[in-house]
DNA sequence: TAAACCGGGTGTAGCT
DNA sequence: AGCTACACGAAACCCA
DNA sequence: TGGGTTTCGGGTAAAC
DNA sequence: GTTTACCCCCGGTTTA
């Protein structure tokens, strides 16, 4: 088998989770909050902004996959607008940062696939998070006397393995929907990127400049 | 009277409207895309990131306004995912970028507001935006043979003026409370700063580090 | 080919 | 195969 | 103070 | 003072 995939999974809240490391592997892991509380959105952005690139550059994962915000109507109107904007936001800065960075290979899933992948059932969460936190000890991804033994670090080791077993069928499961799509993607990402980019040399170093010029104000 | 603010205000959609300048002056405007048309939502929310800076970057002004998003409930369900995810994240992404570029008068306007303020009346988009279109036109902020007659535009101009009118009392208005929480925020956002900074010198010099080093690989 | 107009609005698992 | 039901997170508060 | 638990969920302007 | 009603973009289709 080549390489198996560096695969990083994030579950993006105000209070994030993250796993990553090799489908097969013993997973890394942890979680954390993007700024410290009662920070404006701003802030919060920011920190998925920046906790994204530092990914990107020194873990220079193959995959990114983000945990898809459920839709505001199905909560039935049950969050506010503020709740709303971060937890559509985040998956959206996140995908923008990791763009800007060149990292196409980008996708979202479902909590309840996730879910009926890693404990078998759809349960809601105030059922399904101690079975998923269960299961994570029992596969001594995390220990028992670990510190750090939050069901958002949890989720995202559940979410790491199911992009895992997606993303490398070979290894398990038939490919299926996220898998395509994001091959969907990944051809429609590089297609739209050849065709800017063709346009001409000179299009692509005033974009480069553009973007270095950004950054030097840091 | 000291120099009034370079206001920017951004309507932000897939298709955007921007207006900016100081209230009393003239106002420049346009709208363009953030991304050509089906676009993923990466691309989407890098190419505000990048709006953003290069606004902060280049024309520096000192107060950012972003229309607020509706909440999706209110909208009565009808809006999809997507719409969602971008109108919730665009706001979003762009506070993210400004506060990264260290830009933190950045607030947020309602629509209601901007229109009874601009036109009188609250009236729903169909009615609204026509109304709002002519008193564009009248007064001279955009001519009726111009290229880009569009209302993302027009809203965006509406937008600004009600900014200006909010950030620079001195001009008409009491102020309300818009300008109320930006200096609430703002004082926050400078208390917090202060804070973190003060810890160590060596936090900074790492968080400076840590910021250009994201970056050079562009 | 470009501009105006209109419709449409979540997805999945488990049970029947 | 078709139909139905159902899904969350932030911040204030309280208690150890 | 820290962690578990509970509660709450949009806002405005005009009409009455 | 209190109650009430209102609020949207995206993408596909059609038309000049």
């Amino acid at each position: 088998m080549t390489d198996a995939p560096k695969i990083l999974f994030v579950d993006a809240a105000s209070r994030y989770g993250w796993a990553r490391g090799r489908p097969g592997e013993k997973p890394e892991s942890g979680s954390a909050r993007f700024a410290p509380e009662d920070s404006s959105q701003g802030a919060i952005a920011w920190g998925a902004m920046r906790f994204v690139a530092e990914q990107i550059q020194s873990y220079r994962p193959d995959e990114i996959v983000v945990e898809a915000p459920l839709p505001a109507t199905l909560v039935n109107g049950k969050t506010t607008v503020s709740t709303q904007e971060i937890l559509m936001g985040l998956p959206f800065a996140i995908q923008g940062m990791a763009y800007g960075l060149q990292m196409y290979r980008v996708s979202v899933a479902r909590v309840s696939k996730i879910r009926t992948h890693f404990i078998g059932k759809n349960a809601k969460g105030e059922i399904a998070k101690p079975m998923v936190w269960r299961k994570c000890i029992a596969l001594g991804w995390i220990s028992a006397n670990d510190e750090d033994l939050s069901h958002d670090r949890t989720d995202a080791l559940a979410g790491w393995h199911y992009a895992g077993t997606v993303l490398c069928p070979q290894l398990a499961q038939p490919i299926d929907d996220l898998f395509v799509k994001a091959e969907e993607r990944k051809r429609r990402e590089a297609a739209a990127a050849d065709q800017r980019l063709a346009k001409t040399e000179q299009a692509i170093r005033e974009e480069s400049e553009r973007r270095r010029s950004i950054m030097e104000k840091f």
